[in-house]
DNA sequence: CATAACCTACATCCTTAATGCATGTTTTAT
DNA sequence: ATAAAACATGCATTAAGGATGTAGGTTATG
């Protein structure tokens, strides 16, 4: 009973871009850098995490229209909408995949037919969605300047 | 993101009990079947699970003193209190394990002192242990008298 | 004392997440 | 043009942990 590393890994990549763009916002910082993309380098080097896998979060987040991606040279990825509009029931969901919290086939259950715990256990699988629907990636970053500081002390 | 088969397991042994239990409690059962307690092999039957692992499950039940197990000849298991005492709160998160739903180290997360999404999935998690608290091994006997008839026609 | 049942430890299998490797495709700078 | 930098994609491999199996131990009953 835990979130994928899969999972993990993709908020970690959106709470970079979060403090990237709120960075190069920043007064005196509209021009300095480019608007330089982050790459999976970036993010593999700054959590030290493998690039395979982070190019396959990476390009589901691309698919789930929470990034733009770019290729080729000085290619690589931005938050494709404001942050306070990427809730994070959504991303947990969609990067976790929505199945059922309880198994009742596979092996199947004889008690199906009159089993009611399918029926509780799926409503509090909702309410912690739905709790989780109250924020967003606004909410992981109030910490900006901290996260700001460690991202960027990380070579 | 799924309760293990072992939890699910511990589930279904205290259903069937329970519904073992509300019928020697029938008129005229008191004495017929002579108080017969549950085994392990009965479970394994009805619900087409392993020994061994029924044999685990059955064991931590035990252990958590949700159920009286007496070894021996004529031996076997019972409810070792009312079915409204036992709550599925208590009862899932025990057999589950009570972990982080999302893990910050191994590997090692560099933005963790920084980090807002760890106390988040952690109110959630309690809002879903929080809503499961309301509720009692009795609810899942609400269909008593098919489960009963499921159980017993299973041979 | 034999049998039926739970208890316990250890070993193995199996699923799946996690990771790695290889190659393709697109874009840009030179 | 062409080389380099970046994401896209598919397949292979490894690792972890849950699921299952084997073997014997212990306890109670008849």
């Amino acid at each position: 009973m835990q979130l994928k590393k899969y999972t993990d890994y993709g908020l970690r990549i959106l709470m970079y871009l979060g403090v990237q763009e709120a960075q190069a916002r920043k007064p005196g910082m509209e021009s300095s850098q480019q608007n330089k993309l982050t790459t999976i380098r970036d993010i593999c080097t700054t959590f030290d995490l493998s690039t395979n896998h982070v190019n396959k979060v990476v390009h589901h987040l691309g698919r789930l229209g929470l990034i733009d991606t770019r290729r080729g040279k000085n290619g690589g990825f931005l938050l494709a909408k404001p942050a306070a509009e990427i809730r994070l029931d959504y991303v947990i969901r969609q990067l976790e995949g929505d199945e059922a919290w309880i198994e009742c086939h596979n092996p199947y259950c004889v008690a199906l037919p009159a089993c009611e715990l399918k029926g509780i256990v799926a409503r509090g699988k909702e309410l912690f969605y739905d709790y989780l629907a109250q924020f967003t990636l606004t909410d992981l970053l109030k910490k900006q300047g901290q996260l700001l500081q460690i991202f960027s002390t990380t070579p």
